[in-house]
DNA sequence: ATGCTATTGATATTCACTTTCAGCAGACAG
DNA sequence: CTGTCTGCTGAAAGTGAATATCAATAGCAT
């Protein structure tokens, strides 16, 4: 799975005329080893404990490529931070977000995407992705 | 309908010890005759033009104000600007956004509401509100 | 009308990116 | 291996929207 994407960014780098780099390498390998819905600076503070050297700007720039790569996407839960969550071909969920703790679950259902897609149909509409996210408390979190 | 939105303000304005004032009222009247999703900066340009002095401030504000009243719900469609639109009492929709023209169409889904509570109590979690949006190109710009 | 307190508008500040740029480092030809 | 070309990096400056500050002003109760 991490083989795969780390795969799939090297070929998109080479694809691009782009350069394999130590910092790109660094940040790839500190993304995929991580929880699945980081913001750049929650990436960024922890690159930092082993190489102090790599700059916001370049973890920035790196999570930009990994997204354009397809390794990943950008995700904004309304806490005024871009985050990036992994994406893994053929495979979409959506969230449930605790507005207690913070802890984002994952979850798919057929059902309400082919209701969505049935909705578009009937305004003429042409899906290209959407957005569902369900906030409030998690079972921890509830009272 | 405007006249029931403005007896909710006045009342909540009234309740917490608040002032009613000139500038209030117009940022009201504008917000409550126009369009349903609009930004600050919009709102604030619609009204600079039959009042000048009005501060950009006080729009922000105001705004702020409408939705603690429960009159207006702040929404972000990821274009980075934030923009409120109206709130009708017992009334809930999600939205169209077309990422061509900017276009946005409201839309309710009764089955889709319920398969999203399936899914929070099979996460134990509770629900306080959610967002669905469907991005894509709308009939008009559809290819 | 007076005094108290909320409100306003201009301006400054914050926040989260995003861009710039000079120096650096892959990649490839020779 | 070395040079060269071109992309990459990190620090710092720049953006744009939102939010805070503050002196002057304006509601509202007395």
């Amino acid at each position: 799975m991490k083989r795969a994407k780390q795969k799939i960014f090297q070929d998109y780098i080479a694809k691009q005329g782009l350069k394999s780099t130590r910092q790109r390498d660094i940040i790839l390998d500190a993304f995929l080893s991580s929880d699945r819905h980081l913001s750049i600076e929650e990436l960024y503070l922890k690159l930092r404990a082993k190489h102090p050297n790599i700059g916001y700007a370049t973890v920035y720039r790196t999570l930009k490529l990994f997204a354009d790569s397809g390794i990943a996407r950008e995700i904004q839960f309304g806490d005024g931070q871009t985050r990036y969550e992994h994406v893994t071909e053929g495979e979409h969920h959506d969230h449930l977000v605790c507005t207690e703790c913070g802890a984002i679950i994952e979850f798919e259902n057929e059902s309400i995407e082919k209701l969505q897609d049935e909705v578009a149909v009937a305004h003429g509409f042409l899906i290209k992705h959407h957005k569902l996210e369900l906030y409030g408390l998690c079972a921890k979190c509830r009272p």
